[in-house]
DNA sequence: GTCTATATGTAGATAGAC
DNA sequence: GTCTATCTACATATAGAC
């Protein structure tokens, strides 16, 4: 503990370059691999091999199985919760401020994120293993009940004559729906025989802003 | 193999009531773990002390892990899959035969069966783990498949207008969010603070024909 | 069919060389 | 920080007594 550098977030020491590059890769194929099959299913040794890393090096930047999960689940979850709550003020200069736009602000920056860089889709992947396992509910709740909160009063705003609970199970049938488009594009497709993809995502805010009742 | 009898279901042999019951216990028990930690986080160990039997025990009428969550996701499937079409077959007798209709007689018979037997709960919970894991797909469409086509089929036909690929979308939106309310209910709670039961599965089919276009 | 004891594999974690 | 070798625990599965 001596020797210890201040660094803006805190940190223990500085990393050089090299271990840096190292965090990322275990950090990205612990998501990749806790994705794919969930946090029991996922082995130390899946993730050292996915990430080309002994296996003890996991355990060091990782520090242990359960600590390493929660670290990849945190990882993207403020860049996510930024982003939503970015699109939101947006609507808030735009002139309609309908409850499309709202619910738009929820739903698409996770798929404009996962557009530009395809490790957003095994983090969404990942977030859907959360939201089944009842033993995730205290990260879940952390990393975004806040902005769900956000987002609530936003739609209460918009529709003040349902009740709080309604408006709980809406957004809870929102967030699922938008999780089942990520995980299920495949399924969907096999369902259908379609095939446009950015078109689906307008599909689902229609579905769920028809489903608040606009 | 030799002295088989033969039965209507074509089974091994004859089972004593003990032996049928011991089973029973064993997929029940394994219904109620599998639904709470998953196929992977959950343990022979935890069955076997769940059904209040020995290891052994679960091995002989599970046949291995693998094939005791193969058996214990197939057993209610079929009873599920007739309710639901029992009640789709009585939409067809009543008079306005709309939209909500159709998607009560998918979504309604689960919620009733829970209703009776609260082990329905847990199998919706197991359900909805086999929905997130890639793993399950083969199983989950053996299953369930056969049904969500007659369902979309008939949701088509209220529909003509919408492509397949949007029947297909909004059926897996339905899907998901119905999961969602089996397996959030506390959630749906803590984030809106409402209680009534019964009434969120009418909003749940609000929400969902809304979100089709009625 | 039921239960005990055990075989065999592999998991997470760590100690210590480099 | 990186990597090898190893410890310990517990998983599934089975063999065989009752």
């Amino acid at each position: 503990m001596s020797n210890s550098q201040a660094t803006g977030k805190m940190r223990k020491r500085a990393l050089s370059e090299r271990a840096k590059q190292t965090r990322e890769r275990v950090f990205d194929a612990a998501e990749t691999i806790f994705a794919t099959r969930g946090f029991d299913g996922a082995t130390i040794r899946d993730i050292a091999a996915a990430a080309g890393e002994p296996v003890g090096t996991i355990h060091h930047h990782g520090g242990g199985k359960e600590a390493l999960f929660n670290t990849v689940v945190a990882r993207r979850a403020e860049t996510l919760s930024q982003a939503r709550l970015e699109a939101l003020e947006a609507t808030w200069a735009s002139k309609p401020m309908d409850l499309r736009s709202v619910l738009s602000a929820f739903i698409r920056p996770l798929f404009d994120l996962a557009e530009e860089d395809p490790r957003w889709q095994n983090y969404a992947k990942l977030v859907a293993f959360v939201s089944v396992d009842d033993r995730w509910t205290e990260i879940a709740a952390q990393h975004f009940d806040p902005t769900a909160h956000k987002f609530m009063e936003e739609l209460q705003s918009h529709l003040p004559k349902l009740s709080r609970q309604r408006i709980a199970e809406g957004f809870v049938f929102t967030v699922s729906a938008m999780l089942a488009l990520v995980t299920s594009e495949r399924r969907i497709s096999a369902l259908g025989g379609g095939t446009s993809h950015t078109a689906s995502v307008d599909h689902l805010v229609a579905f769920c802003a028809a489903g608040f009742g606009d």
